[in-house]
DNA sequence: AAAAAATAGTCAGTTATACTGATTATCATA
DNA sequence: TATGATAATCAGTATAACTGACTATTTTTT
């Protein structure tokens, strides 16, 4: 067995390869790419959220934020408006145009996860899931 | 819960960034990066494989190839030969230097993972590990 | 054997992505 | 009011990865 089978950061490497690869298929035709998928995902979860929220959420850098929301602007997928309470901030909101977007490509996603955790029981999968979150969550306590 | 959460894709991208960030850290004093390192152990363990071989297993470009094995062959941890059975092609082997550096970086590897997975208990490690493996054997085999 | 097709690797040029550090506008604090 | 902190921006830089053309070699076809 090779040693990047022992290891469990190129393992998950290559799988996370696996969901990437497949996912961002689907969403080549609405112009985005996974990350700027999951900013679509955070902002329509908290509206109003500012850029910095985000950017802190996903660890994406500050200045790689601006030129995501920048495509995503010019999309048409969301919205800055400046933050009456802040007006440094914007607050970023999803479109009608970009929540659509969201859902399709949603199931899209569900589908193409299905596909690649076949291999697996629904309790393989929940299992999963369930040890991959507890390794983040328990991170982002420190 | 969010839907980040929801979806296997982002969690593993999540838990892939961890082990990532981490492990880098220790690789950056010997000047390569963790895809880098993945080459020096293909070529550790399949000696005179050419860079075709180690870009279709690791998913690398063949171009982008060229560029890695450069660098490593700059940093002495490889050699190119000509293979005389095809002169297109190269054996790369590892160097005494590159086989130390593997080793080295092993240990700071294991520690590093052990770190990131400590919230997991050792079965549940096991698990993971498993699962995610079954996950890559079932797409190389289709 | 000669011609044609395929293969391994290279290279120039391009694109995408992310970062550094400086700057602007605004807000909080003293 | 002055000082420092913060959110976002921007120019410039670095790097990684890809496209497509190219060389050298091997394989296949005729």
């Amino acid at each position: 067995m090779s040693r990047i089978f022992k290891s469990y950061g190129f393992i998950t490497g290559k799988v996370e390869q696996l969901f990437e690869m497949d996912f961002s298929k689907e969403l080549a035709p609405y112009n985005i790419n996974v990350k700027q998928y999951g900013v679509l995902i955070k902002i329509d979860e908290k509206p109003n959220s500012s850029q910095k929220d985000i950017a802190k959420e996903l660890k994406i850098d500050r200045t790689t934020m601006v030129s995501i929301v920048d495509h995503l602007e010019a999309l048409e997928y969301l919205t800055r408006t400046k933050n009456p309470q802040d007006r440094r901030s914007y607050c970023l909101t999803i479109t009608a145009k970009g929540k659509q977007i969201l859902e399709d490509c949603w199931g899209a996603l569900e589908q193409s996860e299905r596909k690649i955790i076949s291999s697996l029981s629904d309790q393989e999968a929940r299992l999963l899931k369930d040890l991959l979150i507890k390794i983040f969550k328990n991170q982002e306590e420190s």
